[in-house]
DNA sequence: CTCAATTCCTATCATACAGGTATAATTTAT
DNA sequence: ATAAATTATACCTGTATGATAGGAATTGAG
């Protein structure tokens, strides 16, 4: 029941950008000092973010990444789910090609249900825009962070 | 971001022993049969159960387990709180020692309390007793599942 | 007392995933 | 051209997961 590094890393390299979203790209290099994650880890979980839209590229001199939308419209959850894949608890409330033999009867399911939907529901609540709101605050206008 | 087999097990361990609430033993072999999972697997979860005193065992013939307290007194909260530790979403939530360096000015922190809190509250908020009420309302009184 | 059922204890094993490093190719701005 | 940067691919190590298995110890019933 842990959200991995990867999808935590990849809220802090959004904020990072959301941050610094000043329509210039920017590069991994400099998101990795301020993060203290490595260039090689955060070129694997870019590229994730990259294929689902979330930022654009630039290749080449002064290249770098940027955000491809207002940060209000991402949620966390958007950004999570693209990581880590749906936020469901149990494997049975993925996708209904593996559905579980027991479901049909399974009296505990709705109860894992529920669980999936306060999740979800509740990282849908917070938007990027409003995580950087607080790193802003936290940090008195040092983004540093 | 997923609950493991042992806490999904233990909720329906915990809940077929619910619903043959007799007071008798009931033995793991039984169990066994009925949820399909096999002895040896269950023995391995009981034996968390029975150290967190939420079951008691008795050996010899006709031995087995029992609840140590009523349906209605255990929260699904509490059944996998032992099996999978706290339901925490980051290791930085966890117990103070290793505390993550970052975490005095980490923005992102309060986001994951509140992702803590919201799974918490829920598996708090369902109890035995309610996972108990469904199954025999889902089965129509038959207890095998 | 003995036997059978059952818990208890300790290994073992395969697989998957996490977390991270390394190397090299390709693209682009200047 | 060349330097900086992305992109792609492959590899590595450790740990957790999801089991299975063998056997010892305990107990109740006959």
């Amino acid at each position: 029941m842990k959200i991995s590094t990867k999808g935590r890393y990849a809220l802090r390299m959004m904020l990072d950008l959301a941050l610094h979203n000043t329509g210039e790209y920017i590069s991994l290099k400099d998101i990795s000092q301020r993060q203290g994650i490595t260039v090689k880890y955060l070129e694997q979980i870019v590229t994730v973010l990259a294929k689902a839209g979330f930022v654009h590229s630039q290749r080449g001199n002064n290249g770098g990444y940027r955000l491809a939308r207002k940060p209000e419209d991402y949620t966390a959850g958007d950004i999570l789910r693209v990581m880590e894949g749906n936020l469901q608890p149990i494997a049975c409330l993925e996708a209904d090609p593996n559905e579980c033999a027991r479901s049909a009867y399974c009296s505990v399911l709705p109860f894992w249900q529920g669980l999936g939907k306060v999740v979800n529901d509740y990282v849908d609540s917070v938007t990027l825009e409003e995580l950087a709101d607080q790193a802003r605050f936290m940090a008195g206008n040092d983004y540093s962070i």
